[in-house]
This record gives C-alpha cells, structure tokens and sequence, in this order.
DNA sequence: ATTACACCACTTTGTTCCACTTTCAACTAA
DNA sequence: TTAGTTGAAAGTGGAACAAAGTGGTGTAAT
C-alpha cells in the first residue's frame, strides 16, 4: 500500500529521486502516466497491467473511447530506476504537469502521484480540500461509513 | 504494449525515424493505414491480422460497414524499416493525415497514431481532452476506479 | 536522362552510467 | 543530554554510449 508525502527535486537532466519507501513498493520497473487535477500518476507494473486490461475492452468506435484511450496510453511512459534510486521524466510529461525543480511525491494506496510542488500547495490549500468538506462531499457518494 | 509520445521528422525524402521503443515492440515489417480524428493508424503484422479479422465481421449488407471496411483496407501499406530506423509514407497518406516536417507518434497500446504535430497540439487542446472531461467520461465507459 | 529509393558515412543530440559530495538521521559514548 | 560517529539517502557533474538527424552516392526502374 502506497502512502506518505515526500519532496525532493528534479535535476537538470529532467531525473527524479524515487523516495526510499514507495521503491520498496512499487518496484524497480513502473509506469508513470498523465493523470487527473494536474499530476501524474505512477502504477506497478501490476496495478497498470490491471488497469490496461480494462482498457482493452473500449470500443475503437467510439469517440469518447479513443479520447479516453489515447489520454492515458499516449501518455504513459515505462520508468526504470537506476544504480543512484532516480528515473527520468519525459519532457512532455514534464510539460503537462508543469514539473519545475520542486517536486512532491505522494502515494495513494494502489498509485503515486507527482505534483509540482507549488500546484500541490495550491491545491491543498483550496477549501474543498479541507477534511470537512470532503467529508461532506462523500455522503452524496453514497460512502457513510468507514 | 505501445505507449508514449514521440516527435521526430519528416525529412526531405518522405521518410519518418521509428522511435527505438516503439521499434522492439512493431517489429521490422508493419501496416500504415488512415485512421480516425485524422491520422494515421499503425499496426503490427499481428495486430493488424487480427484488426482485419474484426473486420471481417461486420455485415457486408449493411452500406456503414462497408463504408468502413472500405476506408481501412484501401488506406494501407506495408511499411518496412531500412537500416536507419527509418520508413517511408507513401504521398497519400502523407496528404490524408496533412503530415508536414514535425511529426508526433503516440504508442495505443494495440496501435500506433502518427499525426501531424501542430494537428496533435491542437486535439490536445480540445475542450473533451480535459482531464476533467476525461475524468467525466470514466464513468460513463464503466471505469468508476484507477 | 530522370526520378525514386536504398544504402552509407558522419554530426548532433539525448540517455545512461559512474564517481563523487552533501545532507540527514540513528546510534554510541562521554 | 549532548557531541561525535557512522551509514544510508539525496543531490550533482562529467564521460561514454546509443539514438536521431542529415547529406551524399549508387543503383534500378521508368
């Protein structure tokens, strides 16, 4: 399970220090890809192979679809780390998810996430992300209980 | 697998540079075609057998199906890789997808898209590429969970 | 003869690898 | 409790290598 916040910084080569305890969990091999509000998400290779899976089932008819398809695939790029515990960030996913040298890695349960660090205070900062708020936000989900 | 995004070009012969990774997994003989949203469509020779296959599904009677059949089949080429990495697009499809010198080609798991760049800048800039609508659109296709 | 294409040689750019320095946190001993 | 020691993690820069990009030459088809 993937859990905790860590900052750390992009190089000048675009490479990125994996934290110490999610290398444990998400292994020397994984995907990154272009996720949601901004950030970039990184599976294990078994959490992505899961989600290709369901992927695969969308119909090439659809527009919707393709869109959908192509966010995610396009946007995904295999990452190795290497001897010194960095992997490398295309540029382009640099570019999408606006990636300046401070950079915050957090884990959320099967995923991590990689903001920039000034999106990610921006966006800890705005009031529906305050714990009451969502709270209140996830009764309309039908979530009641814990 | 084929994912990722890569910009390469044109040069002055028509010729297009096959990114090292996109390489491993299309192999040395593969099949251009005209695809949707205007590009092009790019298959390995098992992808594309079994593209053909689905193909040959559909309803000979039905005047949609064989507009569709129609458009694939006659789009396509075998493509070969020289020993440069590169291969060669033929004039019409060169025009059909209004490839200029900046090319991008994005990995779809089972297929690659080769676009124009400045047409791929522009789709990705589309109001439905959001990832807002893109998140809106999950539910829709069954995928409640990443 | 002209055109189109395959092949080759070379330059430039980007990536990977390796060695080194700095920082931080835990542990030990005064 | 504090200062000093040690080791792991983080951060940096350069060298070596592979990939990408370019231009020229030869050959075969028209």
């Amino acid at each position: 399970m993937l859990i905790g916040e860590y900052e750390h910084s992009l190089d000048a080569k675009g490479r990125l220090i994996m934290p110490a305890k999610i290398r444990e969990d998400i292994g020397d091999k994984f995907i990154i890809t272009k996720g949601l509000d901004g950030c970039l998400f990184g599976f294990s290779q078994k959490e992505w192979d899961n989600f290709q899976e369901k992927l695969k089932t969308l119909p090439l008819t659809n527009k919707n679809a393709r869109d959908f398809v192509r966010f995610f695939l396009s946007g995904a790029m295999e990452c190795e780390i290497d001897k010194q515990g960095r992997f490398l960030i295309s540029s382009n996913l640099r570019e999408y998810s606006d990636l300046n040298k401070e950079v915050v890695i957090t884990g959320v349960g099967t995923r991590i996430e990689i903001w920039d660090r000034d999106k990610w205070k921006k966006y800890n900062s705005e009031e529906n992300i305050s714990a009451d708020q969502i709270a209140e936000n996830m009764a309309n989900l039908g979530m009641l209980s814990i």
